[in-house]
DNA sequence: AGTTTTTTAGG
DNA sequence: CTAAAAAAC
């Protein structure tokens, strides 16, 4: 018998681990398990600890539909792995692989405690397309520029999604063990109405996706107002859903365009998964990013402590209204839309100055969907830290990104009802209104909190500082 | 995956 | 004079 060990890989079908695909995977049965590990559960956020006990459920229901069962254990894997071994009389532990550094150690620390319980264990690639090193630059370098990556990404030749394991392949076992409450985790309830993550969700979403809105991908997806992206994030992120299976649909839909618009709009969504991927290869050869800048600067960047202006980014309050919606729309849905991300990640990074560090630690207890190559490859992005750092291309004018991609202000007054009535046109004039015509527009909301020309310039002379120049 | 300033084109 | 394009940062 096979223990399969799931993590964010929430799922039976296209889960290569699972399957056995690419390993020796041994004789016999497959004995699902999921393991609450606290160490990870006190790096989450009520949000992501709610949703991933929805994702865990459903996926026991799924096993037992299959006449089989999900064991479920708490504790610290490297204990229970190797205890769940000799009870079900498992001479094999096979999982995922994970490319956080955290995942790594976790990992490391297992493979030991099942070495020395004399355990079989193999881990296998399964969330990207590509894993970390098969891409690399002509001179055998991982790539640190996403283009020439998506180029080789985007023409190598991809596996196809793998089936979920017949019934008879899986282990003839009942677990009454209940999946732990939040209460039980001692978790709060979350205080977001959360997507549904689960892989019926995940499917569903998919195919809604790549019937239509893939097709004004590339036009709409910076209005988000439009609601055209994906909403895949989520089940990217637990994998609820495998990402051989998101690009087959993909390449379906490719394959039903009818002009060379919707084909280029199926590729471009496409590079956001390739992002995802070059994300995480750069986390996988630089773990170390998680906590510190990718780019090292001659000395060291003079982020501001504003713990005042923190607060406010995080409560929405700052006075500039597209940053603002974002930051409520986290809070509202544990979830926020990307141009929103990199707007609000701007706007903490050039105009508060505050180290992204603060930022990154607000999203990942917040977002549903944190994924670490990600959440960290944006956020280095946008303070000019990460790979490809550029500060003069790296500030957001946080009206006129608002103008541009909320004319209507749509998305804002949706999210911040204390301008619902106000005109956009005023909305996107906020920062330059007299205060009389603010208090008579919204009584309620703020006046800027900071000067973003002002702010621009000390963002430039923060890195000019950085990089030792006069 | 940007913004601001300067230059040029057009009425 | 305005608006679009190009250049600079």
């Amino acid at each position: 018998m096979r223990i399969h060990w799931h993590r964010r890989d929430l799922r039976v079908a296209d889960n290569r681990g699972l399957a056995g695909d690419n390993i020796e995977a041994g004789e016999g049965p497959v004995l699902p398990a999921f393991v609450f590990d606290p160490a990870v559960l006190a790096h989450a956020g009520p949000p992501r600890v709610a949703a991933l006990l929805e994702a865990v459920s459903e996926l026991r229901d799924a096993y037992r539909e299959r006449g089989s069962d999900l064991v479920v254990a708490r504790g610290d894997p490297q204990t229970v792995l190797p205890t769940l071994a000799d009870e079900f009389g498992a001479e094999r532990v096979t999982w995922n692989r994970d490319y956080t550094r955290l995942g790594r150690k976790r990992d490391a620390a297992v493979r030991e405690a099942l070495d020395d319980a004399g355990v079989e264990r193999a881990a296998v690639h399964d969330a990207v397309l590509h894993e970390p090193g098969t891409i690399r630059t002509n001179d055998g370098d991982p790539y640190q520029v996403f283009t020439y990556f998506w180029k080789k990404w985007r023409d190598r030749e991809k596996s196809p999604a793998v089936d979920a394991p017949a019934p008879a392949a899986l282990a003839d076992v009942e677990d009454d063990t209940p999946v732990p409450t939040l209460a039980d985790l001692s978790v709060d309830e979350p205080a977001a109405s959360l997507p549904t993550v689960t892989s019926t969700a995940a499917r569903e979403r998919l195919a809604d996706f790549c019937a239509e809105d893939i097709y004004r991908y590339e036009d709409r997806r910076d209005y988000p107002a439009d609601g055209c992206t994906s909403r895949l994030s989520q089940h990217l992120a637990y994998g609820t859903i495998g990402i051989r299976e998101v690009y087959e649909a993909t390449e379906e839909a490719y394959a039903r365009s009818d002009s060379d618009a919707e084909r280029e709009s199926v590729r471009e969504f496409q590079s956001q998964l390739a992002w995802r991927e070059f994300y995480t290869q750069v986390l996988w050869f630089n773990p170390s990013v998680v906590t510190e800048n990718f780019k090292t600067y001659e000395n060291p960047i003079e982020w501001r402590s504003d713990p005042e202006g923190l607060q406010a980014w995080k409560d929405g309050e700052t006075g500039y209204p597209i940053v603002d919606a974002g930051m409520r729309q986290l809070e509202a849905e544990a979830y926020m839309h990307n141009r929103v991300r990199m707007i609000v990640a701007s706007f903490l990074t050039k105009d508060l100055l505050i180290d992204w560090r603060k930022g990154y630690d607000w999203f990942r207890k917040r977002l549903v969907d944190h994924d670490t190559a990600n959440d960290n490859g944006g956020w280095q992005w946008a303070a000019s830290t990460g790979t490809d750092a550029q500060p003069y291309f790296r500030i957001f004018n946080p009206m006129t990104q608002g103008d541009r991609y909320d004319p209507d202000a749509e998305y804002i007054r949706e999210y911040v009802p204390e301008l619902d009535g106000v005109p956009a046109d005023a909305i996107h004039s906020w920062h330059e209104l007299d205060p009389g015509t603010r208090e008579m527009h919204a009584p309620d909301y703020p006046a800027p909190i900071v000067d973003h020309a002002e702010r621009r310039e000390a963002a430039l002379a923060m890195f000019e500082a950085a990089r030792g120049e006069d």
